[in-house]
DNA sequence: AATTAAATTTAGACAAATCTAAAAATAATA
DNA sequence: TATTATTTTTAGATTTGTCTAAATTTAATT
């Protein structure tokens, strides 16, 4: 069966909301896809009837094992695609997002394996956000928020909470990107801002947002 | 403005039917986009409220100034997208076009100027038809039908009339791809077949059909 | 428990793109 | 020129995805 570009965005944006609690509510996802709740009432029918995903009445929608193939292979590309945007043409990874939304629904299978296989199966996205292999399955990424991290413990720089434009001006004017190495040197309680130290640079501090936005891991 | 991917597919039948003849018919547009006169009828009136072009009833239609260079940028992205896949994915020349049939709708201009520059912006693509550049300009490549190639002299393949895996099985099976330097030896007229050398090969005859689905230039 | 508020679904309408069948215009032929 | 045949357009329906406004269900407060 094949699956509308509509649909596929339903599919995903259900995945990526079903992540946080285990049932995703139609105001939740009318939202997530600047759409109006009956909008999203009627393709919960829809869907349902492709037995892509669980549904009843005011309970709120859960996708089936066909419905989460579905969402993973429609992720995967997104991912594959931005990593090329990135790697291959030298985008911006502020740039990447809105292209790969309409990347990610190009068919062809044989394109999806050749470019992973030109790109050199790639494991993360510029975001840092895990691609799945050709199978579904994606590496587990174990990285901590930075707020979390504890002081003098060297870590880099896995991930960022979100990709607005805002966040990245931030970051490239700080030097901060993914793969980046650094540590915290304090925390200040009052603010809940923290220093932190990149090598061969000054210390200096960053607000709890930037630091509540950063995913790292110990090296 | 922008155009949704059915507009923009009638755009481009319409760009190339007119280079036979000035003016499209509903029943040419109909056959070329498997669809039925009703609805192209229907689809004519409204590109021409879009002034996308000029149709008066039972008249036909042509491409406006506006028309052609819409059409011209998806030309250009849909040979583009086949370069890179052939080119950077290695894909078969028989395998690009129905891929290239939906990346030629991806909207982002940036991808497509990043794209040409990587690619090192070729002037053809894998077929040997021309890739328009970003101001709508192509290179005029006079190639000559392989049946009017005059006896003895060196030519080299630059473009296939068609692009059918039926042609592409035969080329691959004589050897014969884009960028081939060959000479006709002899032609039989009993079958308008023709004998051809290709450097260090043995001569051997090609029908009448295959020579006319080849195109090559004198060098 | 009764009332109010919030979330969700239904009812009915609309725009885009398509189709079939019938009517109208143009082209071809006798 | 009159009659067919072909091409093209209109009329009326259908599907997909969306919307607003009203009705219904569930959750939260008195
Ligand atoms: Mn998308
Ligand atoms: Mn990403
Ligand atoms: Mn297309
Ligand atoms: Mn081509």
């Amino acid at each position: 069966m094949s699956f509308s570009i509509t649909e596929e965005n339903y599919i995903k944006a259900i995945f990526h909301l079903q992540h946080a609690e285990g049932t995703v509510s139609t105001n939740e996802l009318a939202a997530e896809l600047h759409t109006k709740a009956a909008s999203v009432t009627d393709m919960l029918k829809k869907l349902k009837t492709k037995k892509l995903l669980s549904y009843e009445k005011y309970k709120g929608v859960r996708l089936s094992a066909e419905g989460k193939k579905l969402a993973l292979g429609i992720v995967r590309k997104h991912r594959l695609w931005e990593y090329f945007l990135v790697d291959t043409l030298q985008f911006g990874w502020d740039e990447v997002h809105e292209v790969a939304e309409e990347l990610e629904h190009i068919s062809s299978k044989k394109l999806v394996e050749k470019l992973d296989a030109f790109l050199g199966h790639p494991k993360f996205d510029p975001h840092g956000d895990p691609i799945p292999d050709s199978n579904g399955k994606m590496a587990v990424q174990q990285h901590i928020n930075l707020i979390d991290l504890s002081i003098n413990k060297m870590a880099e720089v896995t991930g960022v909470g979100s990709q607005s434009t805002e966040l990245l001006e931030l970051l490239k004017h700080k030097n901060i990107g993914i793969g980046t190495r650094l540590e915290v040197k304090k925390t200040f309680s009052f603010d809940h801002s923290i220093e932190i130290k990149i090598k061969n640079q000054n210390a200096f501090t960053i607000s709890q947002q930037l630091a509540q936005a950063l995913f790292v891991k110990i090296v």
